[in-house]
DNA sequence: CTAAGACCTGTAGTTACTACAGGAGCAAGC
DNA sequence: GCTTGCTCCTGTAGTAACTACAGGTCTTAG
């Protein structure tokens, strides 16, 4: 807590994991970071501990992880003990997700693909894609889930 | 605005489109439906083009448009004199949007399944993934983005 | 007449930040 | 000593697109 030159303030930190200033406080506020000490000015002074944590939680990030995920993550991580069933676990069901989301985007991408091919891109006035968004087909609407309707 | 049997009331708005209720409301607050009639008690009465306009907003929804956009939509097929050009613009958009996510997640799925096919999931308390998101080289963050760096 | 159900308004919660406003600490130059 | 400019502080509000109430009113079936 000696205010040396190489103190590791908030910027610091930022500029060393290349995580926003607002975010660190953010990730401090939801517990994902622990308070940091703070200085007599009352300014966080962060430990060499934080900018592993810091980076570990951004990868987890760049990844796709949810915080909740990242922080259990993290308590994995630092709990000596973690098991790679219980890592794994996380893992494997952030991956479920993310192919669930690959699959729906790449209905999408076909979709989209095929009214743009449809479409000319004249002065027409009569565009097949408003045709194909006006041809919402009860085929396609009871596809996406049954409900009940009324006579 | 007589109330007969058949009023579309929000309720069977809702089961005709399959729009929540509550979205439905939303949508209206939004100014992406106009707000309806009312009947004496107050309650919305839907006319059979909101009906058409709603399922409209549904199919946008479902492609991924976001609001915005599927306002746009609608407003250019509302104005009868909408041109395949301008509808186009938008759908092309949405594509480049949806097509750049796509690679992301595609990116992701890479990284992740090969986190999965390295951790043996067992009692080890040695668990590659965890190696993995320590291993925070900055290579990869340099490749995120340059930025100025403290010596 | 009454109880259940549909509906009303208005507000708050969700995710993961980001962007202020308004103030205070801190280092350097004059 | 004083000012200038930077970094930092807290606290709040905004983003997207809903969803979920709370607390009340209207309508209808029995």
């Amino acid at each position: 807590m000696c205010p040396t030159a190489s103190m590791i303030t908030i910027g610091v930190l930022s500029a060393q994991t290349g995580v926003n200033i607002e975010t660190i406080r953010y990730y401090e506020r939801e517990g994902l970071l622990p308070s940091p000490a703070r200085s007599t000015g009352g300014r966080r002074v962060y430990a060499e501990d934080d900018v592993k944590r810091l980076r570990f939680l951004r990868r987890c990030r760049e990844l796709g992880f949810s915080l909740s995920d990242a922080r259990s993550l993290l308590s994995l991580a630092e709990r000596d003990a973690a098991t790679c069933a219980e890592v794994k676990t996380v893992v494997s069901k952030h991956l479920r997700d993310v192919r669930s989301k690959l699959a729906e985007l790449r209905g999408l991408e076909t979709a989209l693909a095929a009214m743009e091919t449809a479409c000319p891109g004249s002065d027409s006035t009569d565009c097949p894609i408003l045709d194909a968004l006006n041809l919402a087909t009860s085929a396609e609407y009871d596809a996406a889930g049954p409900r009940s309707r009324p006579a």
